[in-house]
DNA sequence: TTTCTCACA
DNA sequence: TGTGAGGA
């Protein structure tokens, strides 16, 4: 918890993300204008990714696969966001647990 | 050379 | 999601 800064230090070129994901930058890009991924950007507009912002790519292509979309994944990542207790149907969960529900629900959509 | 935005036979 | 144009 006392070194997570270098996760998150914007660093990699989109050419090098794109290496380690295996994803196309205009894939890159598209889940940057839906929010899933927020890179920050240099002098020149460029984007510069960070370690962390690699991890969110990768769980974008796992939740991709899993069968869920943009929305469902916007839902999973704000869990991540928030505390990592909840109450679901009067009963206190973890957040893994909430997550999973949120897949099965986002599942049952579609 | 690499990446950016925009637009679509 | 791919791809090419036109610029930085």
């Amino acid at each position: 918890m006392k070194k997570d800064y270098r996760k998150a230090m914007p660093i990699l070129p989109i050419r090098t993300v794109m290496q380690i994901t295996n994803l196309s930058a205009r894939q890159i890009r598209y889940y940057e204008e839906h929010e899933l991924v927020e890179p920050m950007r240099t002098d020149g507009n460029r984007r510069l990714f960070s370690l962390q912002n690699v991890d969110e790519l990768l769980e974008i292509q796992e939740l991709l696969e899993e069968g869920v979309n943009i929305a469902g994944i916007k839902k999973v990542f704000a869990l991540k966001r928030t505390s990592n207790s909840h109450t679901y149907r009067g009963k206190t969960i973890s957040n893994g647990e909430l997550r999973a529900i949120v897949l099965r629900e986002m599942q049952a959509l579609s």
